[in-house]
DNA sequence: AACACACTTTGATGCAGATCAAGGGACACG
DNA sequence: CGTGTCCCTTGATCTGCATCAAAGTGTGTT
């Protein structure tokens, strides 16, 4: 089912998340113990890395790659619920299962943790319970705007949020110039997933979006933003970056 | 603008909350320290407690009453993104205002910690952070429930999750029948700022749950629940309470 | 008792997005 | 080279909820 990663165990010092992920506040003593009970795993586009409810015995971090969290209902209607990015975490401490299913979105490398030693060690060491709390607030602030998106905005203000935020995390971003470019790496049925639409609207609105200069495309999933200000007012977000009063 | 509570200093041994708030680890030298650093601050049903972005110097539990969370947009749409009841925790360490505006839909008690010291405990004494971790989880948990609803239930489902989870967190209730009362704490504008949809829609689909027997009302506020396997079969969860496999 | 005010209900109509349906482009494989 | 599989786009129609409008209920005030 899953493919141990080629590269073998990576050095923490020159891990690409390093500075991000659950692990960034630990001292070199404290990397060394994370070191002893890690191991990586590679998982391909469409994988399910884990099921909702199934018991697991690790945690871990996204070292590269796109997974998501997602809910089903028993008709087979599904709500995506998170986006996992590089560096984010994926498990609780504390409990054997996800309430979510995870699935790579795209090809996935983690870097997984025993849970057992791993919960002990956030008992023994203040700086890894510190991060996650940090980690789980800024979650937890996502998915309060996310249910903002959800709830009051409109198809086209939705595509538009999506694609601001995908546009905001991507690290090959020069957040310099207004222009901005990446790859979607989501199908359309996943953003429609995420946005509470059917996938015909995601097409629909991310054509008026094209045809009226907001965003283009090369191919099916290469974005280009003209002006980032733009989209983030069709966004129905703050003109601004948000944070001056 | 507020109202220091008459009741002055609660000793914490006796605090309603004891078990359930940030507090609940704490050893007898802990709480000797928060009751230093403590103070009660009572609202009105509709006061605001906090406005979005505004610097406080507080942070702190709720002691009795229901208040919300919410995000308005520019043109006014507005988004409830939480729900505190007693014992909820409000405020982000490390941070100086929240963004989002907190409202006491009933009238309101909390339990204030000056943030300075208490950010200093929280480093201190490992109970007090691993107490809001583990709720910081679980509200991360009722968050990404909660997209579900806003993203794929129908109006009538939405309803019928509301009433499931207000009934399920309501402490007056003995869960060994079926049958379950409960006043809402709620106006159906708010239920609809909850839900993403308008109080008009509410009203109708409150009136549709009550013509079809799911709900009876007394008055407007006052509902029972003959049985509430039925109420959890149209909010569209899992018929069981969700936990057998 | 009469009125004001906040909240709720109900009815009529319109529209955004869902649903149903068909076809197009890119890529892999025999 | 043809065929299958994915993924995406576009069109036609339908429908659930929003919007606009009006009237009902309960509570406090004078």
């Amino acid at each position: 089912m899953n493919v141990i990663n080629k590269s073998g165990a990576v050095d923490c010092a020159d891990c690409p998340i390093r500075h991000r992920a659950v692990c960034a506040r630990c001292e070199a003593d404290e990397l060394a113990r994370l070191e002893e009970i890690k191991f990586y795993r590679s998982f391909e586009a469409g994988q399910t890395i884990l099921w909702s409810n199934d018991p697991v015995d690790f945690v871990g971090s996204v070292v590269s790659g796109v997974a998501s969290l997602s809910q089903t209902m028993e008709d087979g209607r599904t709500q995506m619920v998170g986006l996992l990015l590089p560096s984010d975490f994926v498990g609780r401490p504390g409990r054997t299962g996800s309430p979510y299913d995870v699935t790579a979105t795209t090809d996935v490398v983690m870097c997984c943790f025993r849970r057992k030693p791993f919960e002990k060690m956030m008992n023994d060491t203040p700086h890894i319970a510190h991060r996650l709390l940090e980690m789980t607030l800024d979650e937890l602030d996502a998915a309060r705007e996310w249910m903002l998106v959800l709830g009051r905005k409109t198809a086209r203000e939705k595509i538009a949020s999506l694609l601001s935020i995908i546009a905001r995390r991507d690290p090959s971003q020069n957040l310099s110039g207004p222009k901005v470019a990446f790859d979607l790496p989501l199908t359309r049925e996943a953003m429609a997933d995420y946005l509470g639409l059917t996938l015909e609207t995601v097409s629909r609105q991310m054509s008026a979006l094209k045809r009226d200069g907001v965003i283009a495309l090369e191919g099916k999933r290469r974005v280009t933003v003209p002006d980032m200000q733009t989209l983030m007012a069709e966004a129905g977000d703050d003109s601004d970056g948000g944070y001056l009063t």
